[in-house]
DNA sequence: GTCTATATGATGATAGAC
DNA sequence: GTCTATCATCATATAGAC
């Protein structure tokens, strides 16, 4: 289907480029077709831009949901580590799609801010809650030491988000080394 | 003078829509003059985005080496949190110029890339070394425990940077508050 | 669904008067 | 240094043939 080939083409442009540095001519040209026929599949650049962004939303919310559920039975530490080991293979495996979701996250093109809203904070504040419950679980349990367990997630999502930007920023592999390390302190300051 | 408020102008303009998302007209029309007289202070939009990005990679970097020398007495941790908690202060009272740091970091105009690395990127680098430096006396001294310094800063660095792109990102001020809770989390798994 | 041709508008940049 | 006028370019988008 040409639709889903312009989404992925367009998805590695939006993410390299930005929306407003991608033009439909360039995204054309590498799916084959001439700038035109781009508009038999979507109505508009924004769109196509919409479509894309919901896309890649729809499938990291999956990939969290899928998460939560296979590591139901690890006891607090291995769930943790597990999702942010986890998470960040999902991003390294794709530079584009982090960097695409980072991206928008955190500048989206002003015109689209209020769907994008809607699309992903929406999300990022639904994943907060569950995290925080694991830590609220966890705390209860006594395996990780009383505190206030929404300030250690925001940690937690601080943590992961650093690092997955700092590993958008440097082009060599020695931050993907690191992710376990980094864990590692964490979880230090957390358990009991 | 009017060069220096065309620089402001455009420091919000870039720091907000992009750079291929601001206009030249628009932020002529902020500073009150017409497109054209921009010309007069700088060659190109591109030379006005890269007097914007030195300065305010200078600053960032003024402001970093003047914390290193103002903590230079504090024991370990003392030093480590006030840098922390500094920087974050540094952003929160000025969110335009987190959000141009973070961006142009991030995601560079492409065409810029080379000359933002040599501004911006070797700065990072620095930092990181610094603070690395500040680990490994605290693991010789004793105040921190045995491991490897450099990951450390590597934590310390994606728990700032993630700080900061959260707070980017939310509305709110919610997240301003949890800067000391961050923080002490993170020591405690650092910490001797 | 794809193409060619074209409309329409905005952008960065320049020329030249004051 | 500022302006008006203008240029060349490139963008999104549409019309209509095949």
């Amino acid at each position: 289907m040409t639709a889903k080939k312009i989404q992925d083409v367009a998805l590695k442009y939006f993410s390299l480029k930005g929306y407003d540095g991608t033009s439909l001519a360039e995204i054309a040209e590498e799916v084959g077709i001439k700038k035109p026929s781009i508009y038999a599949h979507f109505k508009s650049k924004n769109e196509l831009f919409l479509a894309v962004a919901q896309d890649v939303a729809d499938r990291y919310y999956e990939h969290w949901q899928e998460l939560l559920v296979a590591t139901e039975n690890f006891d607090y530490e291995q769930r943790l580590y597990e999702i942010f080991r986890s998470i960040v293979a999902y991003f390294s495996n794709d530079r584009i799609k982090v960097a695409f979701w980072v991206r928008v996250l955190m500048f989206p093109p002003p015109e689209d801010k209020d769907n994008l809203l809607l699309i992903f904070k929406e999300r990022v504040k639904d994943l907060l809650e569950q995290i925080t419950q694991i830590f609220e679980q966890g705390i209860k349990d006594g395996a990780i030491h009383n505190g206030i367990a929404k300030n250690m997630a925001y940690a937690y999502f601080c943590l992961l988000d650093g690092y997955l930007m700092r590993a958008i920023c440097s082009d060599n592999e020695e931050y993907e080394q690191q992710a376990a390390q980094i864990w590692e302190n964490f979880w230090y300051g957390i358990k009991r």
